[in-house]
DNA sequence: CTGAAAGCGCTTACAG
DNA sequence: CTGAAAGCGCTTACAG
């Protein structure tokens, strides 16, 4: 591991002038920087985090922190910030805090500690903690898929317009009778876009279902079964349009000549059943990419505003003209 | 930010002494370790990382390479990772590398310059270059997901034993006419399971087919119309499974009772498919797990041998006794 | 334009 | 058992 030093010495200059020239600082004279970048890249010169962070400069280290990278919704985002940090030569530290005490006594001290130049939080269940990092530390924070709270800025999507885009999809493809599979316990924003795209024209139900495959299932079976069956349906993941699509399938109800189905997720499930579901999406690639971005244009002492990432449509086979 | 220097302030004795006590140096008197202890939590004292990593100490950091975390296989190992490094006390660095070059430019100076203690590395495109990592910049550094290289231990799951394990389980269920779907230019240890399980007794082939939910679909089809229908099918993942299972799902075809259907992957899509997808998989979460623990010994100073992780067996619906 | 020196926060021989 | 000092590798006023 050559160092300052070592470069120093190649070069025949006193270390600050190699710290200079390979800053790029105009003070230094073309040739001592052209002969000081040769003697660098001679030795394979890397400058050590540690030692940069330590004397107050920013390392290029963006903290990440997130409820749980196996999850296939935040591992997207993770990918966007991931991807955006690397672009802009930095590097991801990677924090997971399942729980408020967790993010208290392990997270918290190892974000302010750990030399990173800001973090982007991705943690739900975060509130009134968000005061302590900031205030306390200093540290630069931006939120993602979450509100804004606290003062720290955040990029998300709105949920009431996922809701709001998907049920405007089943009219404008002739639905005139529509149905949402959520649980009065999830966030309301799902309702509330749902009876604005309605408008008081389209008549429109709310099924309660949890976001799960066999909610979706018995659904489909008691709808199979009794009716009256929806001209279109909304869930608010793609388990529960699974468990639609193969009640209907086992019972003869066709997707999507009898009923549209669309879902508010798209993962990778959407592609692999039969038909391909129609889903509007968070864009969580590019919140996480949105999120890295506003903090790196904040520690680059620009100021940043929260911003509202729209939900994008994506229109496959569960749903058709009628 | 408390630190050294306010502690020591506080409890009225020297840095070095607080650096001693809460090291739990055994030359400090239970007095004075006591005093500052509790100075140090009143000031809510976290020792910084990068003063630590510069003056040669561990930080717990432990830094780690995967190809991409977007995907659920890789996020997965992530997961087991994190886990384990965060119960140890330590944080995970995260850094993607697409491809070997990628690698060479960006990841590997900033794994050697980011005061990590070790790396947990999951890239399978490497194998010259880990000479570089290890033997230049003397990092330790265990690899997850690929057999052991350049000297360097790894933890790994056997692909021969995933095909040898799936064929097993269609034959123990009766099946007396196996076929596996991979393709020929993939690893060809699927096929030397296929072969050791079938054991010159049953009857078996091998379908080429891309790793993908068409590739199964066609196949599917193709086996509905002209057969011959084998009694068992291996898929090389979920996605060719479900193909195919809704290909014969359309042609009358049932599953199990007509073919059981197994696949070598078992992520998200095969429990929520219907029937839901039996599995051979590899334990990527444990594989994590297992390669932090290697590497977190090895820092230890124990010595460590690769690993080989075996696949396990999840039955579900997709096979049944015939 | 360049160098000598101080400082970032920690650890650890070296004295006492 | 405890302190004073040097050192890890960098950056940046301060001189010249």
């Amino acid at each position: 591991m050559a160092t300052l030093k070592d470069v120093a010495r190649l070069a025949g200059v006193n270390i600050s002038t190699v710290s200079r020239a390979l800053a790029g600082s105009p003070s230094i004279s073309a040739a001592t920087a052209q002969r000081v970048r040769a003697a660098a890249d001679q030795l394979g010169y890397h400058p050590n985090l540690s030692a940069r962070a330590l004397s107050g400069k920013r390392t290029g280290v963006v903290a990440l922190a997130v409820q749980d990278i196996m999850s296939p919704v935040w591992a997207l985002l993770c990918g966007g910030v991931c991807d955006t940090v690397a672009a802009r030569g930095g590097t991801v530290m990677l924090f997971t805090a399942q729980n408020e005490s967790d993010y208290r006594e392990r997270v918290l001290p190892a974000l302010r500690s750990c030399g990173a130049d800001g973090a982007v939080l991705a943690l739900l269940f975060l509130d009134q903690q968000l005061q302590q990092l900031t205030e306390e530390t200093g540290i630069k924070a931006v939120l993602a898929e979450c509100r804004p709270r606290a003062g720290i800025p955040s990029v998300y999507a709105d949920r009431e317009e996922a809701s709001y885009r998907a049920c405007r999809h089943l009219i404008d493809v002739g639905c005139r009778d529509i149905a949402l599979v959520t649980a009065p316990w999830f966030d309301h924003s799902y309702i509330e876009g749902c009876d604005r795209a309605a408008g008081g024209e389209v008549p429109h139900r709310v099924y309660s279902g949890e976001p799960t495959y066999q909610a979706g299932y018995q659904l489909g079976l008691a709808l199979a079964a009794d009716g009256p069956l929806p001209q279109g349906l909304v869930t608010v993941c793609d388990e529960q349009a699974l468990g639609l699509q193969h009640a209907f399938l086992q019972n003869g109800v066709q997707v999507p000549q009898d009923c549209s189905v669309i879902s508010l997720e798209d993962s990778m499930l959407a592609v692999a059943t039969w038909p391909q579901l129609t889903a509007v999406s968070k864009p969580l690639y590019r919140i996480g990419a949105r999120a890295a971005d506003m903090l790196l244009d904040m520690l680059d002492g620009k100021t940043a505003a929260s911003q509202v990432v729209h939900h994008q449509l994506t229109v496959r086979q569960s749903t058709s003209l009628r």
